[in-house]
DNA sequence: ATCCATAATTATGAATTCAAAACCCACGCA
DNA sequence: TGCGTGGGTTTTGAATTCATAATTATGGAT
């Protein structure tokens, strides 16, 4: 096991593999692994994480592991029960619907603001964002990522970098749950239609609009969810 | 040391110092003290928290320290910056009008749910609460105590856990600045004026009136503190 | 005296060690 | 057969140790 370590010190420190512009913490790193594992159901939910399994998985000590798993704790991925570990978090249905909820105040709030005071470079990502998805209905990976880098992109444009990263947190949460729209047979066209309204309504400045169609698209989100 | 360390873990084990019945993880105590002591501007923002002194001052180690500062980290309070520690957040007059329009959708969606749906006894509660505020008009911690629960019952009451969840994550990151309009002078009357308001809206069930007095008040708070 | 190079010191990040709680399983007893 | 009890094992939580990066101090050259 030492010899795995120091391969893994290797690799992190090599041109290659590590992230020499950003050399984040290892304790990052591991958090990120650990979601992407949880995003993809590698761990299940409601299921015991085993921190000695992980740990020489991934090739390093228990320290950055366990603090990764508290990081994951606040984020509300991973539920620590004391002197029991952690375990991967179970999102009901009424979750979901409560997340819904939260990100649909949060967007559609974001989708006014831009409507109202966004740049023409930034409709112009915003459009470009839109076509990139419109050609991706019979992909759904690939929409999935698009949906969420245009969602993001709109909140980010309007500026409020604390209500960016709340609907961060919470879409990470989302993840969790099966019962996501989008799953949902026909859910993507819906989806992009609704999209499609937005984004005219963007376009012509339309801010009640815009909030009102976010707001939208988000109830039938959840309505497809349930 | 050793000694101090074995005096706090036997404190910890100690009926009258330990709470028994609810166990929670040393790191979560830990977490807990440094919120406090960043609140109370014992750390100063912006300034470099001191590992080693901090954890000998607890007479705990570096390990769960360590682990709570991560925990801060995600909440926002402390910046980690890669091999050089951690750092308490310095949050600007304009993090803090970014905080409040985020708090401001929130509550004022809470207050328009809790008006509309509350129970008898929640509107009791309430009312209570509103009762002990204005009691202490002329006492300002009292004050903020009393505000804060108000606040918070409300949200708990429309039901929502990660809505209620976020804005106690938000209103950690508030405490962190003095530019806090019940600092103000004159503004606890004012704000008093706003509860009352907001008071009479949801013992009227008037859905759409709790909501806008929610965030005028809101508005109104800002507008103070700027 | 000022600046740069380099050595000593300090602090961080991560691995390892250690104590104690929780778990598991065999055994005995009703 | 079902249930509790005790001992051995596993796993957690926390302290300690260790390697290395960052900082500070030292000293020499211009």
């Amino acid at each position: 096991m030492a010899a795995a370590i120091a391969s893994y010190a290797a690799l992190r420190t090599t041109p290659q593999a590590a992230p020499l512009l950003s050399p984040r913490a290892l304790y990052q790193d591991v958090a990120e692994r650990l979601r992407q594992q949880i995003y993809a159901r590698a761990l299940e939910p409601g299921g015991w994480i085993d921190e000695m399994k992980l740990a020489a998985e991934y090739g390093i000590s228990r320290t950055p592991l366990r603090e990764a798993l508290k990081v994951l704790a606040v984020e509300g991925l991973v539920t620590m029960k004391v002197r029991r570990g952690a375990y991967v978090t179970e999102v009901s249905r009424d979750d979901v619907a409560q997340v819904y909820h939260v990100l649909a105040l949060l967007e559609s709030d974001a989708a006014r603001t831009v409507a109202a005071s966004a740049t023409p470079a930034q409709r112009a990502l915003l459009t470009q964002l839109h076509v990139t998805l419109e050609s991706q209905v019979r992909r759904r990976d690939a929409f999935f990522a698009t949906n969420e880098q245009f969602h993001m992109a709109l909140l980010q444009m309007a500026g409020n970098r604390w209500a960016l990263q709340t609907a961060l947190d919470l879409r990470k949460v989302m993840k969790l749950n099966r019962h996501h729209s989008l799953f949902k047979q026909g859910r993507l066209a819906e989806s992009l239609a609704e999209h499609r309204a937005l984004m005219k309504a963007i376009t012509a400045r339309d801010a009640d609009g815009a909030a009102r169609l976010m707001q939208a698209h988000f109830d039938s989100g959840l309505k497809a969810a349930a």
